[in-house]
DNA sequence: TCTGGGGTCCTAGGACCC
DNA sequence: TCTGGGGTCCTAGGACCC
């Protein structure tokens, strides 16, 4: 029997009848949040990287960024979205693996698995992060601080731990999942949420950035408590029609539900970029690495049984500055040889003598639902609604290889001259 | 030392139509 | 011929998230 910790950011307010082992007064609801994911996972896969600084990222010879440092690795300085190059600095003895996503979905899935089993309100919201509603009366009468223990110890059986928030709104659970990582669980009692979240740094609260935290700055807008005293009319020039939603959410007011998501869970867009250890110069080479991003993209569309419209181009040059262009095709499709000519097009579009490229992305969007298909009487269309060329039947048959024996086997010449990595091969 | 890769959502302007 | 207004589609860009 796993003794019960957390960790009450406010003194039990008995009074106000709330009380950690009688009854939790509203809306219960919490966030958890699996404990450096990426990292957990592959240490519970190598039993010998446990106990060391371990880094899952991109290579630093070649503009990688970390993905997830272990906690060990973070005690050096190390975090998410650094530079591989200055990660490594930090850390030289660091352990550095690659990301191995299927293995983190598989693991994800269990968890998601247990908060299912816990309550049927649950609402994914990443591959390590979910809310959950277990307002007692709702679906179980147990106590919420109960039921949230027992998924906490679910899930460290899984090998990985997770940090949970509880609270009466997902923003509030959301910041209090934050507060005591790794394997913590933070209760912001009922009645506590606004004297909790006064004092924190308006960046505290998820859906104000860089950008909104630096326009709240020159209105002299620091916290949340300043940000539930602000006039309407500085809110909306911050936030505009979403101003007294942000001002609810930082008076702990919010009652946006926890949806199990159905229809939202739809997938929008796939995409794929790659930044070059060296940044490519020559045409050619832009146009093979075109035809190696929309390979991944193809076969990823056909995976997900996916066909869209919208073919973006997304571009970074040496110097900084970026581009996306993007165009409407005349059908959907999921095969790259009918939206690769699309993609040179559109790199047309800003080619020009003494461009160097750094990073070069191709995205499918606007995937149409089957009974909104239009065709025309000259167009070879699928059963799916979907056009396709007559090397399409070529790119599933590689499709199948790939699955069967991994993606390096097999592929078009034109993709051949860069690896996975985007480096160029000599 | 600069700043990856996968996404979602929103805004704004211009074209075009009624 | 001039005028205005509204709606929708397309495109580009930006903010934000993990």
């Amino acid at each position: 029997m796993s003794e019960i910790e957390h960790t009450c950011a406010f003194p039990l307010d008995r009074g106000a009848g709330n009380n950690l082992f009688g009854c939790w007064l509203g809306p219960a609801i919490g966030l958890l949040d699996l404990d450096a994911f990426f990292a957990s996972v592959e240490q519970l896969d190598h039993p010998e990287w446990r106990g060391r600084p371990l880094i899952v990222g991109g290579d630093p010879e070649e503009r990688g960024v970390v993905s997830t440092a272990s906690y060990e690795a973070r005690r050096f300085g190390v975090h998410s979205a650094m530079s591989s190059a200055q990660a490594r600095r930090l850390c030289p003895d660091a352990v550095w693996t690659h990301s191995h996503f299927d293995r983190y979905r598989e693991l994800s899935g269990k968890v998601m698995d247990i908060l299912a089993d816990e309550t049927p309100f649950v609402e994914r919201v990443s591959i390590d992060e979910a809310f959950f509603d277990i307002t007692p009366g709702r679906y179980s009468c147990e106590s919420p601080l109960e039921i949230a223990e027992r998924i906490r110890s679910r899930v460290s059986e899984l090998g990985i731990t997770c940090s949970i928030g509880l609270s009466t709104s997902k923003t509030v659970s959301k910041i209090a999942s934050e507060r005591d990582k790794p394997r913590g669980l933070t209760v912001i009692l009922p009645g506590t949420e606004k004297a909790f979240l006064r004092p924190l740094s308006v960046r505290a609260m998820s859906g104000i950035g860089a950008s909104a935290e630096a326009a709240l700055k020159r209105a002299g807008i620091h916290t949340l408590g300043q940000i539930a005293d602000a006039s309407p009319a500085v809110l909306t020039s911050v936030f505009g029609c979403h101003a007294e939603r942000m001002r609810l959410r930082a008076k702990g007011e919010e009652r946006s539900p926890v949806s199990p998501v159905d229809a939202s869970d739809e997938i929008k867009s796939v995409s794929c970029e790659r930044t070059f250890a060296t940044d490519l110069t020559e045409r050619s080479d832009v146009d093979a690495a075109l035809a190696l991003l929309a390979e991944s993209v193809g076969r990823r569309l056909r995976r997900h049984g996916l066909a869209g419209r919208t073919v973006t181009v997304k571009v970074k040059f040496s110097f900084g500055q970026g581009r996306t262009v993007q165009r409407k095709l005349p059908h959907r499709t999921d095969d790259e040889n009918i939206f690769i000519p699309v993609g040179r097009a559109l790199i047309d579009t800003f080619w020009g003598p003494g461009i160097h490229v750094r990073l070069l992305g191709v995205g499918i969007s606007d995937f149409e639902r089957a009974e909104g298909i239009q065709t025309d009487l000259f167009t070879e269309v699928d059963d799916r609604g979907a056009v396709a060329s007559p090397r399409r039947d070529l790119s599933v048959a590689i499709d199948q290889v790939r699955e069967k024996y991994g993606s390096d086997v097999v592929g078009y010449g034109r993709a051949a001259r860069f690896d996975n990595g985007g480096q160029r091969r000599h």
